[in-house]
This record gives structure tokens, C-alpha cells and sequence, in this order.
RNA sequence: GGGCCUGUGGUGUAAUGGAUGCUUCUGCCAUAAAGCACAACCGGCUUCGGACCGGUUAAUCGGGGUUCGAAUCCUCGCAGGCCCA
């Protein structure tokens, strides 16, 4: 429908010269969405609105404006008609030329339709998933993760090169924790029998314990500081912890189906950091505290001031992640750095920006952080030192039970059942996050997350199959095409809907939102099954070709959509 | 104490600040306006896959304001979450 789009435009731009702007123009002009019961034949196709144009002339009837206008415009052959309704102006469209052109592109595209080149030469780095070693992966993670990747995805589909970074969390008081837990409480073959529990289990312990026991948290501190001091058994604890880790986080990554262009530790940018504090505080841009650590003055920007390093000069997180951002603009020299973290960090970045700022690097306007809301649990955050978890890998291991469970009960000839299981009980946990705003916290719920019914990933899945399913059983090209054979209003809608994917890719690459894609393929989907109840491919004689090809059109387009989402569609399930 | 985010039917969510029909002022026209899904209720189809389709009921937290037009922007509250102190 861009292509459309772009006609009216350059129809506007002739009758208008130089009053109105390109840009002005393109947002005067909207493509009539056709889901649901907003569709109305009576609107055409793409309409323009007057009301800029009403407000120039100073008018305020912008209605009869409307109608002069329409009246004086220069028209295509492809437009069949042009009508002034209320204070919009609305282009139809021939219809044939619609069906064609659409199905035609989806065709010469194949896996690139819906995308564009609007970001190409740019470089856009991520820094997302980040959890913290020696902790399990927990629902609260999945956000961060899922909407990286996706995000990931979307822009590359929007032109821009990207770099994902998964960012450890690798140091800190917890780690501290761990490692002093592990030298005292230890347990060798337990800890080989089991790590990954083991490890949280030390931790859980420890924290159990400090809460009555205060010299606890010193100790735990004095560890970070053996640590970071290069001290072998803490090193060589710390590498454990680090390995077991990564290897229960990438079986998760491995199910969610996403990945990393770099996995780095927050340790690695203490030096890089404390230099540039160092600095800073020559300048003058950093100072002194009473108790002799390093704080930045933020009241400039309105922002509390902010420590950066500690009094006995060992780094914190600040300290690492302006070393990191440094670093990431020195070697990729981006266009863009987005941080995929929590709102709850979000005054934190507010400050890591402007300290950036106040440092003198230009480039801190270019730092953008993606502050989704929170994941929580009915009764509450999630927190891991006193076990209120929900595990991630849980959640999606009794989604993909679950889906079995339906093949089982309703398909159970099809082939690579365990495949498919995976793709649908993955998928809908997926999509239960990717469909919400990233700005509206969640719920977690066990209903929620294994929903298939409705707004879910498997409706989506199924609608594909069954598609895939009509090309199978006839077995051929689609041949004999025309576009009169499309002749019902539904097919007419569905090829509309298709048009639109180029726009809901367009939009969710500006504001980085997965949702509206999630949103599109939902409408797109229940467009084909009603299309698949009233009209009939099989046996359709002389429109058989033609239907094949939008039925193929649908999955194609469907497909490119959810693989935005990073969720893969069976053939069959 | 200060700041940020969120508030839409019973539930979960969507909506770049956009749909206001015509008119000889008498009438004419119209599902004349917040979409989807779940739940509930009614119905269809199950002859290309029922993990389906059609229909009914039902919502913008409250008060002011800006605007030709507000769920959306401003303001004062209220509720929930978060951050800083």
C-alpha cells in the first residue's frame, strides 16, 4: 500500500507546489486500515486530510474546502475515483490494479517483503538479555531478551546494520556473595552433581544468613575487592561460576531462539572506566566526596548527583558501563546505542547519559534506553535472594508440554512432533511478551503465558498451517490469474491487509515496538480465516489460480511478520 | 519529601491529535462511530485442518483546560508499580 501511498503524494505535491512540505504531506495521508469494523468502502483506499490546509486558509468549514479540492486534482489511471467526505479527501482505487500491484510485489520479494532500506549505513548497537551470573534466568529476564532480539530484527528489516550485545553482569556485591559462600559452604560433589542449583542455593543460603548477621555483607565485600585485586582462588571461582552460568543461559537462548553478536562480562570495562573518571576529575567534571569516592554533579540536567567510583577506588556498575560506552563508540562508531534494560534503571540511565554528556562526548545524545515495564508476579517483583521465581526455562518447558499435549489430542499424525511442540509452546510465550506495548508492565500468569486461544502465537501458527495445507492438497502453481476473480469483499480486505505489512514494519522500527508486528500478524490471521470459511480454493475452477496466489500471499506475508518476532511457523501442527 | 511509568468492557489488550453524511433548512440518508481477543450467551460450519467462523452484551480512573477535533496534549487529584532521598 506504500507504493499507493506514494501516488497520492506526488498527486498532492502537484496540486500544492510549495505550500506543503514532502513530510507534511505524508502525514496528512493515511491508509485506510481494513480490520475489524473500522473497514468502510465509503473511505477508498488512502485519504487525505485538510485540516493543515484548512488551518493555512484559515477556514473553518474545512469541509467544503475538502470538496473544492477534490474537484481540482490531477488523477491516475489507477485511481478510479475521488471523493470529498466531511473534511477528508478519499482516494479509491482501481481495484484490479490494487490486487495486482500488491500481489505482485509480495511475489518479486518473497522473504524481503515488508521490508525497506530507510536505515541503510546506519549502525545501531544493542545492549540487551544482560543478566547476572551465578542467578538463574528468571521470567523477569525474558522482556529484556525477547524484545532485544526482536528489535534486532525489525531494524534490520528497516535497513540498519545492528550489533547485539549481551551484556553480563559479572561483578558486583552478589558475586561477592557467591564466591564467599562457596569457599566456606561448598560442597565439591554436590556442586559438580548439580551447579547451576548449587551455586543459587550458596547464594540463597548466604543471603538467608546476612539478614541476622551484618559482618556477613563486609566479608562479601572484602571478596569483591580479593577479586578485583587479581586473586587466583577467587578468579579461578569466578570463572566456574561464569561457565556454569553460560551454559544454563544458552539453553535458554537456544529454546527462546535467540542470539548475540558479542557476550561480554561488565568486569572487562573497570580499567576503561576508572581511567576516564580519573580524567574527568583533572577537569573538574567529576569530585570528590567527603568520604573520598568519585561522584559526578548532575544538577545541570536535573538529576541527582551520582557516584561513580568507590572511596577505596574500586569500580561500580557507573564505572564499568561509561567505560563500556566509550568503548562501544570507539570500535563500532554507531549511529545508535539502546539499551533494552527495565524501568526500573530508568533514572540510572537518565544519569549515565548526562555523565556521558558532561564529559564531553557528543555522542551521548545518541544513547537511547528502551525502559519496558516490569514482569511481575501476582504477589509481587520476583526476587532471587528469597526465592520468589518463576524460571524461565520452567515457563517455556511447560508451554512446550503443553502444546504436545495438543498435538497429542488433535493432530497426533504429523510429523516432528517435538519440532512443532517447541516452535508453538515457545511461540506463545513469545508472543504473550512481544503483543504488549513495552511501555505497560505485565502480569505474570500461568494462564497467560500458555494461552493459545485468541491474540496468541498458535492461532497464528494454525492459521499458517492451514493455509500451507490448501497448497499442499492441490498440489499446484497457482495458474490463470486475474484479479476480477478475487471478487469478494474479504479477498479484497486480505489483499489490502497484506499491503499493509511495509507500514507495520515501518512503525514498529521507529519506535521500537514489536507489539505493533504482533498486532498486525493477529489481524492478518483472522482476515485469513474468515477468508477461509467463506471462500472456497478448492474446486473453485477457473479462480482457482487466482486464490492460490493470495493464499500464498498470506503466508508469505504472515511469515515475514512473525519472523520479526523471532517465532518460527510450522507447516503443520 | 522529590521524580518517572501505567490506568480502556468482567478479564487481557489496540488505536501517527482525526471520520464531522447530504441538504434548497425542509427533509433525506445512516451498523453514523473507541478495534481485537478471552469469558458469558446465541448461532454456523466441521465436504481445503474445529487450535475455526458469524452474532449479542459490555469500556477510555475523576475534575478542569488547550484544540475545528482528545484515550492520546496541559493541569489538579485518585489508584497501582518503580526510582531517588
Amino acid at each position: 500500500m506504500e507504493k499507493f501511498k506514494e501516488i497520492v503524494i506526488k498527486i498532492l505535491e502537484d496540486y500544492f507546489g510549495n505550500t506543503f512540505s514532502r513530510e507534511e504531506l505524508e502525514s496528512s495521508v493515511k491508509i485506510q486500515d481494513v480490520s475489524g469494523k473500522k473497514r468502510n468502502p465509503n473511505f477508498g483506499e488512502i485519504a487525505y486530510q485538510i485540516f493543515d490546509f484548512a488551518k493555512l486558509c484559515e477556514l473553518n468549514d474545512a469541509s467544503s474546502l475538502a470538496r473544492e479540492v477534490a474537484d481540482e486534482l490531477t488523477l491516475d489511471e489507477r485511481i478510479s475515483r475521488v471523493e470529498a467526505v466531511g473534511p477528508y479527501i478519499n482516494f479509491h482505487f482501481d481495484r484490479n490494479a490494487l490486487i495486482e500491484g500488491i500481489l505482485n510485489e509480495v511475489e518479486e520479494e518473497g522473504e524481503k517483503f515488508g521490508s525497506n532500506n530507510s536505515g541503510e549505513g546506519k549502525l545501531v548497537v544493542l545492549d540487551y538479555s544482560a543478566p547476572n551470573i551465578g542467578k538463574p534466568l528468571h521470567v523477569g529476564h525474558i522482556r529484556s531478551t525477547i524484545l532485544g532480539d526482536s528489535i534486532i530484527r525489525i531494524l534490520n528489516f528497516n535497513g540498519y546494520k545492528t550489533h547485539g550485545i549481551n551484556y553480563l553482569g559479572d561483578v558486583g556485591l552478589h558475586i561477592g556473595k557467591i564466591i564467599y559462600a562457596f569457599k566456606q559452604w561448598g560442597d565439591s560433589a554436590k556442586i559438580e552433581a548439580n551447579p547451576e542449583q548449587e551455586i543459587l542455593d550458596l547464594y540463597i543460603k548466604f543471603c538467608k544468613l546476612e539478614e541476622k548477621d551484618e559482618a556477613l555483607t563486609k566479608k562479601a565485600k572484602k571478596e569483591v575487592e580479593l577479586l578485583e585485586k587479581g586473586d587466583l582462588e577467587s578468579k579461578r571461582i569466578h570463572r566456574f561460576i561464569e561457565e556454569m552460568s553460560l551454559r544454563a543461559f544458552d539453553r535458554v537462548y537456544d529454546m527462546l531462539n535467540v542470539s548475540f553478536d558479542e557476550t561480554t562480562g561488565q568486569s572487562r570495562f573497570s580499567e576503561k572506566g576508572k581511567q576516564v573518571i580519573h580524567e574527568a576529575l583533572k577537569k573538574g567534571k567529576a569530585e570528590l566526596t567527603e568520604d573520598g569516592a568519585v561522584a559526578v554533579d548532575l544538577s545541570e540536567y536535573g538529576l541527582p548527583r551520582k557516584m561513580v567510583l568507590r572511596s577505596d577506588g574500586t569500580a561500580i556498575y557507573s564505572t564499568q558501563d561509561i567505560g563500556a560506552a566509550i568503548h562501544r563508540k570507539e570500535r563500532f562508531d554507531f549511529d545508535k546505542l539502546l539499551y533494552v534494560v527495565a524501568t526500573e534503571q530508568e533514572l540510572y540511565f537518565k544519569q549515565l547519559f548526562a555523565i556521558l554528556d558532561k564529559f564531553g562526548y557528543k555522542w551521548a545524545k545518541n544513547c537511547f534506553h528502551v525502559n519496558f515495564g516490569m514482569i511481575n508476579l501476582p504477589e509481587g517483583r520476583m526476587s532471587t535472594r528469597e526465592g520468589a521465581l518463576v524460571y524461565l526455562e520452567e515457563v517455556l518447558n511447560k508451554s512446550i508440554d503443553a502444546a504436545r499435549r495438543i498435538i497429542e489430542e488433535k493432530s497426533p499424525g504429523i510429523p516432528n512432533k517435538d519440532e512443532v511442540a517447541r516452535m508453538v509452546g515457545v511461540g506463545a510465550v513469545k508472543y504473550m511478551v512481544l503483543s504488549v506495548d513495552y511501555s505497560k508492565p505485565i502480569e505474570f500468569s500461568w494462564d497467560r503465558a500458555l494461552n493459545i486461544e485468541g491474540n496468541s502465537a498458535p492461532y497464528i501458527q494454525y492459521s499458517f498451517a492451514r493455509a500451507n495445507s490448501i497448497l499442499e492438497r492441490i498440489g499446484r502453481k497457482p495458474e490463470g490469474f486475474s484479479p476480477e476473480h478475487l471478487d469478494t469483499d474479504i479477498e479484497f480486505d486480505l489483499v489490502r491487509k497484506i499491503g499493509m505489512l511495509p507500514t507495520a514494519v515501518k512503525f514498529a522500527g521507529l519506535g521500537y515496538k514489536p507489539h505493533i508486528i504482533a498486532n498486525y500478524a493477529n489481524e492478518l490471521s483472522g482476515m485469513f480465516n474468515t477468508f477461509y470459511n467463506k471462500v472456497r480454493v478448492k474446486d473453485s475452477g477457473e479462480k482457482l489460480g487466482s486464490r492460490l496466489r493470495l493464499v500464498s500471499a498470506y503466508m508469505t506475508a504472515v511469515q515475514n511478520a512473525m519472523s520479526l518476532l523471532g517465532i518460527k511457523m510450522p507447516r503443520k501442527m
